[in-house]
Formats: C-alpha cells, structure tokens, sequence
DNA sequence: CTGTTAGCGCCTTCAG
DNA sequence: CTGAAGGCGCTAACAG
C-alpha cells in the first residue's frame, strides 16, 4: 500500500497537495492537478492511513457509542437496543463516521475510548446517571445524551416523549373501557424513562401503588397470581417495553388466561417482534430510525461546530393498534 | 491530558521506560522506576493515545466485524445477527480488542476499513462469496470466516455444522412421525448455509423440490394456501431459522391454521425470541455466545502468531425441544 | 495554485 | 536497567 507521500512523487507534485485533494479542499488545487492526482490513487488503491491522520488532526472519525449492560455482557440481546445500535450505526456511515461501541456499567472504559481514541464524539444510551458527572472528557467532547434525564450543562439530548405514551397508553385503555391498569416495568422507581411513562398513564388513570409492578415479580415470583385472581385485580397491563409485554403474554399464558379475552397487555417501543407475537402486540411506538438519526444528525452538527449552544430533541410517539388489548364492558 | 513524554519528566525516566511499563515489558524496568511510573500514571489519569500507537506500530486494537446487509441498512433488525454481533463484541473485549463495524454488500467499504485503520484482524459472517477473492489485504490480516463454505486459501473458518443440523431435524421430525416435510428458507439456492441445512435433512427425509420453498413466496404470494390445502400437502415444515419459522406460523394462524395441532414448524438457531413466542419453539439451537467465542479466540490466537497455520473448527448443534412440533399418526 | 517544514504521540532499535 | 534519536503517515501553517 502506498503511502501519500509517494502518491505524490508519482503525480510529482506535493504531499500538500494530494492531501487537498483526498479531503476534497479543491479551492486549492487546479482541475488538472487534482485529476492527475485522482488517477494515480486509483489506479494504486491508496487507502489514507486513519492513525495517522488522527495523530495529525487530533481527532478520529470514531463516535463512541455507550451501552449501558446491567451486568449482562451481550448487551445486543436486548432486542431494543440492538436495533438501536443498528440505525445509529447506519446513520453514523452516512456521515463518514463509525461508531466505537462499548457495552459498559463503568465509566473508566467509556473515558478510555474516548481519550484514547480521539473520538470525534460520544451518544450515551440509558442513565449512565450514576457516574455521568465523573466523566471529565464529556466537556471537551461532543456528546449526545438519549433517554436519559440528567441534566449536564453542556451536553445534548434527545429524549422520547415518554411522559406522553404514557398518556397515550392511559387514553387508550380508558377509551377501550379499562379503569383498572397496572404497569410493569424493569424497575419502576429507578429508571427515569419508566418513570416518566407511569407518570403520563397517571395522568389519565390511577394507578394504585400495589399495580406498580417491577417486572422480576412476574418472571420471578407468583406474583402475577395475586394480580389476576380475585375481584381486585386489573383489566389491563401497560408494559414499559415491548419485551416486557412479550413475556407477560407468555406468563399469563401459562396461567391459562388469553390475552386479550382475559387481560389486556399493551406494550412500548414497537420492535419488529410486535408484529411476530400472538397475540400481535397493541403498542405505544417509538420510531427508532427517526430516533438515531435525530441523535447523529445533532451529534454530527455540534462536531462541525463546536461553538452551537446546547440542543435538547423530543420524539414524539403513537399508538399502533393491534390485537392484544380488547374493549371491555 | 498529558502526554507520555510529560510523564516521562514528572518522574525524571526517559519515555521508554514509560511506554515499557505501560505495555508491561517489566523485565527492562526495575520494580522501583515501575512504580513510581504507575503511581504518576495513576494520579494524572493518563490514558495513551491509540492512533500515536497505532501508527507507529502500524496495527489498532481494533477487528473489523463485517456483516452482510441484503440491501437493508440496519443489518442489526435481524436478531441473529444482533445477538452474534454483541457476543463478539463481548469476546473482543476480554482480548482488549474493539469490533470495527460494517454493514455493507461492497468490498471496498470493507478494504478501506481493514487497510485505513491497521485493524489487528477481520471476521466476516455470511457468505460474502461474491467479493471475497477481491479483498486483497485479506492474505496481510488475520481473518476467520463464518458461515461462509468458501475455501480461501490461509484463511481461518468457523462453521456451524448446518448438516448435522438438518440431519438431526430430520430425524426429530421423523421420530414424531413426520413423513411429509418442506423446506422453508430465505434462499434456498444460494445460500450456502441454507443449502446445507436442507441436505442435511434431505439425508434422512425425502422432500420433493416443491416443497423447498424461498420465504419470500410465503411472506409475499399466496403459495402458502396451496401448502396447506388438499391431500398433498406437508405435515411439518422445517425453517432454516427461527426468524422463518415465527413467521411461518403467523402467516398459518392467519389462516385459521393452529401450530403445532394442524401442521407442525420446527426452527433453527434457538434465538432468545423462540421461548417468547406462542407455541414457543421446538428449534435446532446453537450456542451463539459459543461461536463467537470460538471465532475471537482463533482470530486473536492468529494475531499473536502470524505463523500459525490455516484453522477450522465447526460448532455442533443440538436439538431443543419445546411446543411447535407435534406427534403425528 | 503549490511546495516546505514542522510536528501530532508513541514505539523501537541502538548505545550506554 | 535506562536513555537518545529516528520515524510511523498525515495535516496545516507558512512561504512563495
């Protein structure tokens, strides 16, 4: 492979000048030059050495993306965040970028990558909360923040509107008929983002503290006995995840109740396996696409321009109907 | 952030005896110089440039993972990919590597990635047979192919043993008294993986070339009421993975059809979504975690010896048993 | 429009 | 066991 400056004496010109002409700075070359230039690359296949233009420029075309793993080390397997993963990894191609991934509960990994490798800049997913503050770099670094509510001065976010699907959910359900609602979650008076989604279903529904349920019950427990035996016991489940409706389906239906003859589940986020389920999940969608690339596309603005001030996005949600909540009474 | 040179005159040592205890050449600095190396290492939260590295040792710790797109671009909607993409991850890590990622059908994308940033090795899933021979820098990086039957010449392979596999469907589905089985598959004449699967099967069942049926006609056409229509029709189908088979058996129940009491699927891959799913799935599972360890572990075993030769290893596969197959006759 | 030059931060012979 | 020095390949002033 050869190297720039080689490419220069081939074309006999300066090593200056081909680099104008690789990073398309063509006020700087004339026509001729540039196609002379042009030739020889590719008929050599000169590729550009990554490493050493970042030594030079002080900056990599990396954007270190952040997983949190809840201990789990495959962080793909949560199908959420796999196809998360996916667009924004689309999405960083169409701007010449690659992602940097790190699936990490600790901020000395994430700090290293980003040092370390000069990235160009970072997008943290989840409430890296605990240690977000530590992370010195985040000042010096373009950073977008999702679904995560934390305020740090200078930092942008993009955020679903959750405290809305929650809303939706609740609107919903009460227009099907359901008065009595639980909602499941991961961890329901930890995670911000199922908060805020218990939040805007209490908005319109209340939701007694007892029918809060952290989803470790259900898998775990006989909890769910308790919620579907007897006569106090809810019509409806909102899920804070379509993964977390899946596995009720599957829970109750062990349980020999159908959904939604006997219950009602209505999930979040709309991931592909919604439509793969029996029954179909009825679900509060969140356009992942239009979310990683609301997320690049800022990330991308604030790297081109250091100075822009911070930006903050909101996504909105719908509701995709399908067949899993039923109208009652 | 200091450099290795600033380092080096906080504890009054030439770089060298920095950068040798950084990369933890300790025979050539006395335990006393060490420690106060690390102490102001420590101390000032120096971590070290990876491009100044790279470049100068002309090799990343990065490995560029490529993946297959088939037109789409978020290559991560397809969990199996997703999840085997995050278990490399995963593995890459324990080796102190980064996957370099790549969606992409087009060799040269792929070239610029592996020759631009020295990678220290590349994998590449799926058959990519098209272009393979093209990519020159394959013979100069270490590579493990998987899922691929393409012999390159030096070049590493792991393979899932899809025969053994289609064998062991086979064999399943004829001991619940299954005679009449089809073939569901993606592409059924091109893909090598695929391809295999079904001789698999066909060692031990007979299925008639019309019963091998693309996805497509299925998803699309109306080639399924045919399939399950009359008296000639198939009482199992086998799908060349569980993507498929979930969807075979929407595409069944929407039809009125009940899996497994009026026609029997039977998967492949044992994805998380199989035990999630209603029937849950009777599937032919491999360890995907498994494989991407067996792939890591040959690459990075070939980065550290450039010398050692050409490696195969082909992961086994087992049958799991749960709901979507049933015992006939 | 084009060339010269001085680094970017680290590794790695080679001397001592 | 330690240090000095050159160079990895590219970019970006600064001259011309």
């Amino acid at each position: 492979m050869p190297t720039l400056k080689q490419i220069a004496q081939a074309a006999g010109v300066s090593t200056t000048t081909v680099s104008n002409v690789i990073n398309g700075n063509l006020r700087r070359v004339s026509g001729d030059t540039a196609e002379r230039v042009r030739a020889i690359i590719r008929q050599t296949g000169y590729i550009r050495n990554e490493a050493a233009r970042a030594l030079a420029q002080r900056e990599t075309r990396l954007v270190a993306v952040n997983l949190q793993t809840h201990g789990e080390d495959n962080a793909l397997l949560n199908p959420y965040s796999a196809v998360f993963i996916g667009a924004l990894t689309a999405r960083l191609y169409h701007h010449g970028y690659h992602p940097l991934l790190r699936f990490s509960d600790d901020f000395q990994t994430v700090e290293e990558d980003i040092v370390g490798w000069n990235v160009a800049g970072a997008i943290f997913n989840g409430s890296f909360t605990r240690y977000l503050t530590q992370i010195r770099s985040l000042a010096a670094v373009p950073t977008v923040l999702t679904d995560c509510y934390y305020d740090l001065p200078g930092v942008n976010r993009v955020d679903v509107d959750d405290a809305g699907g929650g809303r939706v959910a609740g609107e919903y359900l009460s227009r099907m008929g359901h008065r009595r609602v639980a909602f499941v979650a991961n961890s329901p008076d930890e995670s911000a983002v199922e908060i805020h989604r218990l939040a805007g279903l209490r908005g319109v529904i209340d939701v007694p503290d007892r029918w809060v349920i952290p989803f470790a019950d259900i898998a775990g427990g006989g909890r769910l006995d308790v919620l579907t035996s007897g006569s106090d016991r809810p019509t409806a489940f909102f899920c804070a995840s379509d993964l977390i409706a899946i596995q009720l389906i599957r829970a109750l239906d062990a349980r020999g109740l159908r959904v939604p003859e006997d219950a009602s589940v209505l999930g979040f986020d709309d991931l592909p396996m919604a439509t793969v389920c029996t029954p179909q999940l009825t679900t509060v969608a969140q356009d992942i696409g239009m979310k990683a690339q609301l997320v690049v596309d800022m990330l991308v603005r604030h790297i081109r321009d250091k100075s822009l001030p911070p930006e903050r996005a909101t996504l909105g949600v719908r509701l995709v109907e399908r067949d899993s909540v039923a109208r009652i009474e």
